[in-house]
Parts: structure tokens; sequence; C-alpha cells
RNA sequence: GGCCACGUGGCGGAGUGGUUACGCAACGGUCUGCAAAACCGUGUACCCCGGUUCAAUUCCGGGCGUGGCCUCCA
């Protein structure tokens, strides 16, 4: 099975081979931990998962590296820090505000069904290699120091601005960066930058004597290295890190060690929106992940960001989400009476995920599977696919949405009592007094069924319909009650 | 202003130089005491204008619209 990738740098899909098949590299510009991460946040964490899994399965999982790291300084991490714990120093307050964001980012993506990558380094512990990046590049003339900063000097490197498509030229007219005094080049950026007093700092490279802090582009060129080498297989993250991030990446490493590439495949997520909306705290419409994971099960989540292709924009809306938890739920009660796995359901997986990722395709194989009643190869797909059907992936924290069955008064074996939120927003909550009652007036239907007194079952079908419950007779014989949505 | 994307049926969303994507919703039917569920079936879409071609939704050019980046941002 051959593997295609669409890469940016050259903007075009072509074959993946990678450099060593013993150990597939792959590295993802992972969060910043100053706060819950949002739905945006986690476009790149699913879609990278999914290109993991599939890695590990083309080459054994033993033979790729995922590297992930986490950014533990930075400006918000510091200011995060001041705002909520103003009486601790700046220092142990950002320690706080890191591990705990930190917990909470892998909550957050463990319940979204990400397997978690090899390696998640911390800047912080790699400041080291950041002072010899610098001081590299010092020495080779691609880097300057001036007023206690280390500059990147962009016109000591031929094609800087290759991957994001434009020449020095058109960024230097539409400049509107900091104009800095000591830059030599507008668009010169910072490897390195003097802190302020009590912000977090370390001694400074290239026989700088104040103490500094790192820039923000050099601590990727820092990790992938350490972790992955000079040049590696693929590197990945949202389009909006294409320029500057991942551009300055590109020349901060390819200039420290001399090669014509940093990666050989660069994979850029689309941009996502929310209900039609830029999503941001101004318009009152950001979305944590946490927050979604209340309303919906993490499986549902995953899967209605997948029916999307990666490099498509995606529209993250309510409706969106209300038709993937259906169809997740159909396929959940299906795949419960079949707990066989066909593997041929998972080949049929990885030959659509083969095509540069193309899950909606691989969505479709599947909803082909459900269609046929072939619920091994469903339930193999969809494990590939890393959606799960436990209650908790199905269902929102706080929202239970499947319908119990009476006499068993179960959901899969838990036992549950039923808080319906429906499509008008109400709320129903179902208590141990009404179900009681609902069960007492569905048996009271079906011995009047039984007895042919019609009448009398259909005043009961509507005075359950009064409460909000619809009834639904099986074949078996049995009646299922549910909160009308 | 510069650069980069995207624009498919009521909605979501693939794909293709000529043949039904698929899902949701809708409608029709089967089944059912009723109803629901389930199952079966129906729908002929590809922003506009040019060009290339025997043939374009699919390639090329232009326009319009939306979004992203150029400043922290997935």
């Amino acid at each position: 099975m051959e593997l295609r990738l669409y890469d940016t740098l050259r903007r075009e899909k072509r074959p993946f081979t990678p450099l060593d098949p013993a150990r597939v590299r792959m590295y993802v510009c992972g969060p910043t931990v100053y706060d819950f991460a949002h739905i945006g946040n986690a476009r790149p964490v699913i879609v990278f998962d999914v290109l993991f899994r599939l890695l590990r399965h083309l080459y054994g999982a033993a033979n790729v590296a995922y590297v992930r790291n986490i950014t533990d300084v930075d400006d918000k991490i510091n200011a995060r820090a001041a705002e909520e714990h103003p009486n601790l120093p700046l220092n142990e307050a950002i320690r706080i505000v890191t591990e705990k964001t930190e917990r909470q980012f892998h909550e957050d993506v463990d319940a979204l069904g990400c397997l978690r990558p090899t390696v998640e380094p911390r800047a912080t512990e790699h400041i080291a290699e950041m002072k010899t990046l610098i001081e590299r590049l010092v020495a080779a003339g691609h880097a300057y120091v001036a007023e206690d900063h280390v500059l990147f000097a962009v016109a000591s490197m031929p094609d800087y601005g290759r991957l994001a498509k434009r020449s020095l030229d058109e960024m230097t007219a539409g400049a509107r960066v900091e104009v800095a005094p000591y830059k030599r080049d507008p668009m010169d950026f910072v490897l390195w930058k003097p802190s302020k007093l009590g912000e977090p700092s370390w001694p400074s490279p290239s026989g700088i004597a104040a103490p500094g802090r790192p820039g923000w582009h050099i601590e990727c060129s820092a990790m992938s290295w350490k972790h992955l080498g000079e040049t590696f297989d693929i590197h990945g993250g949202g389009v909006d890190l294409v320029f500057p991030h991942h551009e300055n990446e590109i020349a901060q490493s390819r200039c420290s060690f001399k090669t014509p590439v940093m990666a050989n495949y660069w994979m850029h997520n689309g941009f996502l929106q929310v209900e039609g909306e830029k999503m941001s705290k101004s318009l009152g419409n950001f979305v944590t992940i946490n927050e979604e994971l209340d309303s919906w099960g993490g499986s549902v989540l995953r899967f209605n960001m997948l029916k999307t292709h990666y490099r498509q924009p995606i529209d993250w809306t309510q409706a969106g989400l209300k038709e993937s938890g259906r169809e997740i739920s159909r396929w959940a009660e299906a795949i419960q009476h079949d707990l066989e796995v066909d593997e041929s359901g998972r080949d049929a997986i990885v030959e659509a995920l083969a095509d540069d990722l193309n899950t909606p395709e691989a969505i479709t194989r599947l909803r082909g599977f459900y269609r046929n009643r072939d619920f091994a190869a469903l339930s193999a797909g969809m494990r590939f696919f890393g959606i799960s059907i436990g209650v908790e992936s199905i269902q929102g924290r706080k929202h239970k949405r499947l319908y119990v069955e009476p006499g068993q008064y179960t959901i899969t074996g838990q036992p549950v009592l039923l808080k319906v939120i429906r499509d008008d927003g109400s709320v129903v909550e179902i208590d141990k007094d009404s179900k009681q009652k609902i069960e007492q007036l569905v048996d009271a239907r079906n011995a009047a069924r039984k007895a042919k007194n019609f009448n009398e079952a259909d005043r009961i079908r509507d005075e359950l319909h009064a409460m909000d419950i619809e009834l639904e007779d099986n074949k078996d014989g049995t009646t299922t009650w549910k909160v009308k949505r």
C-alpha cells in the first residue's frame, strides 16, 4: 500500500518515503500551556493522531517516533501566572499554571481518543540545545547580537520565505512588523531576548552578559533536533503556523545544520470556524474542548472533526455535532450485538487514509459496513479510527442522550438516570420515581394491548406523550421508551 | 495593500475531463392494532464569465464571494 501525503512546501501530493523505515519521524507543534485548549487546538491533535496510527500500522508501532512539544515558556504564560497567583513568586506561579494546564490538556485529548505521542518534550528542558543552535547560527553569520538580543538575519538565507511562498521583498513591502532599531532587516526575528526582572531567565549565549530567554521559534528547532535529528520525515501543525513559525524553524534548522531541508513533508491542517464565525474571546464564541466534552462524548467530537478532510476549512456547529452524535449512536448500538472483529474493515480504512488522510472517504466506507450490517468490519474500522463506543465516548458528561431499556434500567451495563437536553433547549430529567411511573404505565398499556383494549392503550400512550415520553414497540414484543427530542 | 487557500443538491461533505459518491433532513413505500424504530426506494448539485476540448463541476484565465497569513494564535 502506497501512502501519499500533501506537502505544503511543494504544494503537491506525493508518495511518502521515510528516510529510515525503521524509524519514521514526525514532529507536530503542540500547545502553549496557559489555558484550556480550544476546539481549534483539537484539530491538529486529532488529525496527526490519525496519521500516527496509520504510520504505526504501515511501519510497525515500534518504528514510529511522534514528537509533540509542550511550550512552557511564553509571555502569555507569564501574564496568566501573574494574574492568577499575584502573591506568589512569578516562577512558582508559572509552574503551577503550566502543570495544571498540561494535566488538563492530557485529559482532554485522551477523551478525544488520541494516543500519547512517543515524546512530549518541554521547552524549558531544552534551553541548552537552543543555545547551541543560536551559537552555531551566530558563528556561521546567520545571526547577530544586538542590544542583548540575538536575531536571525533573514538576508543570509537565499530561499527564506519558500514555505510561505512569499519573497523577502513582498514581505518587507507590506511590513507591519515591529520596527526595532537594532534589527538589520525588518523581517529579522528574535532567537534570544533579555528577560525582565522576575521573569524566567537563563544565562545567555553568545557572550551576552544579561540573563535572557528564548524566542518563540527556536524551541521547535531545538526539540526536533534533540529527539528526531537534523532532518526528519514529517512536520505538522495548523495553517496559521506556516508563517512565521514554520518558516523560521526551517531557517534556524537548515542554517544550523547546513541541510537542504528540515523535514521532507510539511503538513498543515485547515482553519476552524465556529457557527460561521472566527472563534474569538471577544465574540464570545470561544469553545474549549473541555466544555464540548460536557455536551458530547469524545468519539462524537472526533468523528465530527474527521468528517471533513484535514486540509479543508471546517465550520464547527452544534447542528453538525447533533448529526454526528446521531450517527455514532446508531453504530454503537449496532456493534454492541456483534463483538467480533473483521480485519478487512481495518484494511478498508487504511486504504482510504493512505490517500493523504482521506478521512471522509474512510467514513463513507464505515457507513457502507453499517448499511450492509457488516458490524464486525465496522467495529474494526472504528477501532482503527480511534472511535470507541463506550457510553462515556458517545455521551457528554452532562447530557444523557441514549434511551434506556425499561426493565434493565441501564445503558450498556451502567446504572444511570436520564437527563436529556431536548432540541428546543428544555431539560427533561428522569428520576427514580418518574421512571417507576413510566414503567407502570408501559406495563398497563401492554396489558391493555393484550386485551385488545386499544382505546385504553392509546390513551396511555397519549398520557406518556404529555410527559415527553415516546414509546417504541419492538419486534420481539418488548416496549422501549425514550424522552421525546 | 501583498501573499495563500476555499466556493458542490435543503444541510454536511468526497470525488471525477464523459457513468448514482456518501451521510443527515425531506418525501414515497414495506412492516406495525396505532405510532415509532428498522428496512427499501426517490431527488440529478457542482459561484459567475470567458478559453482549451468531441466533451468541464473537474484543466487554464478573469471576476465575485468567504476565510487565513503578513502581529500572539492550531
